[in-house]
DNA sequence: CAGTGGTCTAGACCACCAG
DNA sequence: TGGTGGTCTAGACCACTGC
């Protein structure tokens, strides 16, 4: 018998949940469409509907108009993850935050940073290079590109005061981005950078945003070996 | 004048975020309340409810009763990942999926897999170490243990012809785990199984999930250096 | 073409929490 | 304690897509 205490969209998403993981519906599953499972369990079809749409986002069922609703074959889990600024992540571990800006000029990019921020010219970009600081020790080092065509007035900040994140943050929003997450090996310079031995291994994170014409910026940010990202799926 | 072409909860979300990187709402700034942006814009509540509510899943806004919506300050930007069963991420490459099973022991977990899987007594859990291979060459690395009170039938299992992972999806779905991502470098061990030099840099990814009672399984996944774990903002 | 999910409306009650 | 967001209902129209 259906459980009578069914009452908000979270209860009917809690009670499909239960049916598939106690596999009264199987991976590949049609399972029975709004309307019924509304009325089978006492709410409405937005109710329901509602519940369904936190599942599919969940990546634990698909839909389709006309195709219905089925249980995802491989639970492709989707993991949320907080890309906080930098400040934030250091202070929320109780530390000092800390910032040196290490090199700043403004210079023709090389082709692969072109190639990232798609410029087709040769006009300059502002390139950066800088250390967050944990209770005075590096933390992660940044390495920046920035499209002036894409950052209105970049080129006449000082970067030594503010870092490059927090005055893009609050000047020149973005409206996409992509990040890529990987490993690699400290170069001398970052190894210098990071205190660090070369070759120790880093969690690298590779982000381009973009506004709505052209890119604003490119940052590659290299932590060292010990650092973890971590959520919940 | 308000746009009139708001008639949708997508066309409601769009004109709030031009507004907001407008700069028309500053970070921190508090928005007018449903009720009067719905009556601006034309929708209804409802409508209105559903784009503020995307909004704040974002990270672009958050709302409190009574509080009200504000624009927040730090825009804590939230990437979702796609976890992968690995043999989809192979073959969604183009390239043909293998798998190796290289050891398969019951024995009791050494302290720190006995703290990740939360185990008071000394009982024996399941270890395997396998490779995964792309177009057969190695993939990545993958060194799991198995709680048998978390995974019932686990023990059965010959893990050469199935990997645990696809066995788990099918037969002990969980409801709830923690990933982690870092970098390390290889081991001796590692760099054997995965045909790489020791100390080339790792892209790890350490995940635990747990079933209702019982943790079911913790997996370190050990990818090489050149690998990127990519999605957008 | 017809069935299914996607969305909107208009109204209501309620939970939470800032003042 | 009152104002704000969170949610439910009942009904409707429509867009997509499998058959």
């Amino acid at each position: 018998m259906t459980d009578l205490s069914v009452r908000t969209w979270r209860d009917a998403h809690a009670e499909i949940l239960r049916r598939i993981r106690a596999r009264a519906w199987a991976p590949g599953d049609l399972i029975p469409k709004e309307v019924d499972l509304a009325a089978e369990m006492g709410v409405t079809r937005s109710t329901m509907n509602r519940a369904l749409r936190e599942l599919a986002a969940a990546g634990v069922v698909e839909r389709r108009r006309k195709g219905g609703t089925r249980v995802a074959e491989a639970p492709v889990r989707k993991a949320t993850l907080d890309i906080p600024v930098i400040r934030r992540e250091v202070e929320a571990g109780g530390r000092a935050y800390g910032y040196t800006l290490l090199h700043r000029e403004a210079t023709p990019p090389p082709a692969d940073i072109r190639a990232r921020l798609a410029l087709t010219g040769a006009a300059a970009v502002l390139h950066l290079i800088a250390v967050h600081l944990a209770d005075g020790r590096p933390f992660v080092e940044e390495e920046r590109w920035i499209n002036p065509a894409g950052a209105a007035g970049a080129l006449d900040v000082d970067f030594t005061a503010i870092s490059a994140n927090e005055w893009l943050i609050a000047h020149t929003p973005f409206s996409r981005g992509d990040i890529a997450f990987g490993a690699a090996s400290a170069s001398p310079d970052v190894a210098a950078r990071l205190a660090i031995e070369v070759c120790e291994p880093l969690f690298v994170i590779e982000r381009t945003t973009w506004g709505d014409e052209a890119a604003i910026t490119f940052v590659r940010l290299s932590y060292p070996g010990g650092y973890r990202m971590r959520t919940t799926l």
